[in-house]
DNA sequence: ATTTGTCCTATCTGTTTTGTAGGATTATAG
DNA sequence: CTATAATCCTACAAAACAGATAGGACAAAT
């Protein structure tokens, strides 16, 4: 598994979204903004949530005012749905299916492939068990243990 | 991280070395032989074994009858220092001191890095705890169950 | 001195990644 | 109704990377 930059913009995007659903506000739920705010690429970013789009984790309005907003609640996408669908599967090479079959063909990597079964299987334990609503919580609170180490606070 | 045919390569080479240090064989340890027998490109494996040496991973004797072997004990060397080197950091994206890096600074992207440290540690503590004696020692061990399973026996 | 192995560097080819470009389509505002 | 502003769709392109391939230099045992 690599997370390429497919995967980290999809991620980045969808967390925008995620503030959207949180906040109730309709605002930066739109490419453009969403592009300049997270520093995307628009065109490419385009390509990005029109794949989201196919794989259900996100729905669109067309024509003026549209937008894109989280297809369901941010506490039921994890971010293995998410790199699965962008990046392809968690497995460090192959995917789960395959290193299973090596290892109970018996073939001469099998004790390789059962170490890469557990580093898959270790992956989608944390992947498939963390949430959009997660990583929001996680970015709100490091982002405030930060504010209390520098002594700086903001209105 | 993704595991690269280089990479799957390396340990797979590795092991065949493994083989041959624990039986006290000189055999099988010659490019040549193992590049035969584990079905992996010759001029390829040159280029490999020629970073696992100058990694200190292995050793090499040169000339007639020479060949390669393992530069300590099988039970020495994990996984993780041989990916690493073949390729690069096992994070899912750059390196472990970069995503520490992008928490620490509390970018907008800090919550979901702190999840891709967590992936990174997960597949660096199995990986940095298997070592290659694991490895041959899973091997024989998926072979013989699958012997029983299957009701065969070789002598 | 010949054979048989490692060593070193350069090159090549196809694939993947990371975008760009251009326009079609759709819906809202005025 | 029309202008605008958004998504949608397809094609292409440049650059990086993966996976080899090639040719020969060097070293040591026979």
């Amino acid at each position: 598994m690599k997370l390429s930059k497919r995967g980290e913009y999809s991620l980045r995007a969808l967390l925008s979204l995620t503030y959207a659903y949180s906040s109730n506000a309709f605002c930066s739920n739109q490419l453009r903004l969403i592009s300049e705010k997270e520093d995307i690429p628009y065109k490419f970013l385009e390509q990005i949530m029109s794949a989201l789009k196919h794989g259900g984790l996100v729905k669109s309005q067309k024509g003026k005012n549209g937008g894109y907003s989280l297809a369901k609640p941010p506490e039921k996408i994890n971010l293995g749905e998410v790199i699965r669908l962008i990046d392809g599967p968690l497995a460090p090479t192959g995917n789960a299916e395959e290193i299973r079959g090596v290892i109970q063909r018996g073939e001469r990597t099998a004790g390789i492939y059962s170490v890469l079964l557990d580093v898959r299987n270790a992956i989608a334990d944390i992947l498939d068990h963390t949430t959009l609503a997660d990583v929001y919580q996680r970015t709100l609170e490091l982002s405030r243990d930060r504010r209390e180490q520098s002594g700086m606070y903001y209105i």
